[in-house]
DNA sequence: CCCTGATTCGC
DNA sequence: GCGAATCAGG
């Protein structure tokens, strides 16, 4: 899946999220396809730019800072032909996740924690694997490849991020 | 070094 | 409109 644009469901995701006091990388994240700049510059551009006071104690002045014009950008000249993944075949991946996740909350989810979901939403012991990860997954889940759930998506779906997040 | 949002500007 | 690059900070 490849998210792209803006559409009216992520646009009020993003809208959410912010207005909930996440940080741009966090809505990033859970977003997926989209870098913290980008989530920035939408929500500038969407004019909400001053949220709601969230975890940000003292937010600087921001005294004038007349940015001193950056130098020219690349020459955007980069054909980079796209790599394959070339995903190792064999490897020894981790032992078999098992038993409860070992994060409970998802704010505590860092950026190399796994964020396989693990159990019921709606249940107290739901939780997220935790283990370490190179990207979304620790090697056991990315290695399992079937997605969690097989519709449901706990990392993309925005109510259950809420709720989560709303428990803190 | 990690992170935060803010801003500019080529695309 | 979009977002990478870059900034000023914590």
């Amino acid at each position: 899946m490849s998210e792209s644009g803006w559409s009216e469901t992520r646009v009020t995701t993003l809208s959410q999220l912010w207005q909930d006091g996440l940080s741009a990388s966090q809505i990033a994240k859970q977003l997926g396809g989209v870098t913290r700049n980008a989530v920035i510059g939408k929500v500038h551009r969407l004019g909400l730019s001053g949220r709601a006071a969230a975890s940000a104690p003292c937010r600087a002045p921001r005294t004038a800072t007349p940015r001193p014009k950056r130098t020219r950008r690349v020459a955007m000249a980069a054909p980079t032909v796209r790599k394959p993944p070339v995903r190792t075949p064999a490897q020894d991946y981790a032992p078999a996740p098992e038993g409860p996740g070992l994060i409970g909350d998802m704010a505590l989810l860092g950026a190399h924690v796994c964020k396989w979901p693990i159990g019921d939403p709606k249940s107290p012991d739901f939780s997220f694997c935790g283990r370490q990860a190179d990207g979304r997954y620790c090697a056991a889940h990315e290695q399992t490849g079937v997605r969690p759930g097989t519709a449901w998506r706990a990392d993309r779906d925005p109510i259950v991020r809420r709720a989560l997040a709303g428990l803190l």
